[in-house]
DNA sequence: TACATTTGACCACT
DNA sequence: AGTGGTCAAATGTA
C-alpha cells in the first residue's frame, strides 16, 4: 500500500540497511576504480552502454535509495562523519501528550513545563538544508532567541498533530557559518497521512529532480511498499494519484518484492528491475522501511519562522497557509528545484562518490 | 470565521 | 538563576 505510513520498523532495521548501502556504495566505488572511462567520441545513444556508465547509473540510483531512506525527519539516525548512519535511540515523545489535568479550554497559563528536552531519548534527526520545505507541513508554535547564537531558533509542529495526532516535530535554525542554510533537527515521527502534502511532494520530487541531471527519480517508502517514479512520468502522468499508484512496486512485501516490476531511470527508460536491483544492493530487500516521505521543496527560499518573525505584530501569518514553515499543497513545478539534502553529509553527490567522471 | 504566526509566559532541567 | 522548549492569548490575513 504505497504512501501509507502505518506500522513503523525500528529505526535500527533502518539504519542497517543504510550502512549496507553504504558498503556496497564503497564496494562500487572500488570497482569502478578498474573500469575504463566510458569512450567519448561515441554518442551514448547510439551504442549500449559500457560498464563504467551502467556502473555510474547503478551508483546514483543507490545515492538516490540512500538519500530516501535518510532524507526525511521519519528516520531516527544520524550519519557520523565517516558517512555511516547511525540511528538515535528511539522513544516516545512525551511532549506530545497533555498532561493529566491540565485543562486544554483554561485561559489560565499552566502548562506542562517546557525546558529542555532535546538530547534526552527523543529520536532526533539532525541536517542542514538551505530551505525549510521539507515535503512537510509545518505549523510553528513558537521562536527563541538562542544563547550564543545570532539566530533565534524556530519551534514547529507538524499540522497534522491536532487532526491525527502526528507527533512529528522539527526545529529550524539557521547556520551560523553559513546563514544561507538552516540547520533543521527533526524530532518524532511523522505519523500522518496526507495525500495533499505527501502527494505533491512527490510530485515536487520528480520536477525538481528533473531539472537537476542524474538524479531524477523519486522514491517514496511506506510501509510495505516503495515508491519509485521517474520524474518525466510522473511529469505525465498529471494526477499525483494515479501516478503514484501506476508507479507503485512493493519493496519488501514478497522477498523483495514484485519481480518485473520496473525501476525507472533518469532517462525515462527502465533502469533495472526489482529483481536486480535487489541482487544490486544486496540484502537490502529484507529491511523493513517505515514511512518516509522524500524531501523536496520549491527552490524560492521561504523564510518560514526564522527571519520572518523579526516583523513585529505577527505580519507573517494569514490563513493561507502560505506563510512561513508551510509547504503549499499545490507547489507549482516552476518553483521546485531543490531536493533536501539526505544523510546530512552526503548532500553533494561529488562528495559522496569520490570517484573520478 | 477559520487558521496561522507572533510573542510573552510558564516550566523543567542543568 | 540561566537556558531552552512549549503553551496559549493576541494578532493578522483571506
Amino acid at each position: 500500500m504505497p504512501f501509507s505510513s502505518e506500522g513503523g520498523v525500528p529505526a535500527e532495521r533502518v539504519a542497517a540497511a543504510v550502512n549496507d548501502l553504504v558498503e556496497v556504495r564503497d564496494g562500487l566505488v572500488r570497482l569502478r576504480g578498474f573500469l575504463p572511462p566510458p569512450p567519448q567520441a561515441e554518442q551514448s545513444s547510439s551504442r549500449p552502454p559500457c560498464a563504467a556508465e551502467l556502473m555510474d547509473a547503478t551508483m546514483s540510483k543507490l545515492m538516490s535509495a540512500m538519500a530516501t531512506l535518510g532524507g526525511s525527519g521519519d528516520i531516527a539516525g544520524e550519519v557520523d562523519a565517516a558517512g555511516r548512519w547511525t540511528s538515535v535511540a528511539e522513544s516516545a515523545d512525551p511532549m506530545v501528550v497533555r498532561r493529566e489535568g491540565e485543562s486544554s479550554a483554561g485561559r489560565t497559563r499552566r502548562r506542562r513545563g517546557g525546558g529542555s528536552r532535546s538530547g534526552r531519548g527523543r529520536s532526533s534527526n539532525k541536517r542542514v538544508a538551505a530551505t525549510l520545505e521539507d515535503g512537510h507541513v509545518w505549523r510553528k508554535y513558537g521562536q527563541k532567541d538562542i544563547q550564543n547564537s545570532p539566530y533565534p531558533r524556530s519551534y514547529y509542529r507538524c499540522t497534522h498533530k491536532l487532526d491525527q495526532g502526528c507527533g512529528a516535530r522539527r526545529q529550524t535554525q539557521r547556520c551560523e557559518a553559513d546563514p544561507s542554510n538552516y540547520d533543521i533537527t527533526y524530532y518524532g515521527e511523522h505519523t500522518c497521512r496526507d495525500p495533499s502534502t505527501i502527494i505533491p511532494t512527490a510530485i515536487a520530487n520528480a520536477a525538481g529532480a528533473a531539472s537537476d541531471g542524474p538524479n531524477n527519480n523519486i522514491i517514496s517508502f511506506a510501509t510495505g511498499g516503495v515508491v519509485v517514479a521517474n520524474s518525466s512520468r510522473l511529469a505525465r502522468e498529471g494526477t499525483t494519484t494515479s501516478a503514484a499508484t501506476q508507479l507503485s512496486s512493493s519493496w519488501g512485501t514478497s522477498g523483495g518484492g514484485g519481480g518485473g516490476d520496473d525501476v525507472f531511470s533518469s532517462s525515462g527508460e527502465r533502469f533495472m528491475q526489482w529483481d536486480e536491483l535487489a541482487a544490486a544492493v544486496g540484502h537490502v530487500s529484507s529491511v523493513g522501511v517505515t514511512s518516509s516521505t522524500v524531501g523536496s521543496a520549491p527552490a524560492a527560499e521561504n523564510d518560514g519562522g526564522n527571519g520572518d518573525t523579526a516583523a513585529g505584530g505577527g505580519g507573517g501569518g494569514g490563513g493561507d497557509g502560505g506563510g512561513a514553515g508551510s509547504f503549499p499543497s499545490s507547489p507549482s513545478a516552476g518553483s521546485l528545484g531543490f531536493v533536501v539534502g539526505p544523510l546530512g553529509s552526503i548532500e553533494d553527490v561529488d562528495d559522496f562518490f569520490p570517484f573520478d567522471p
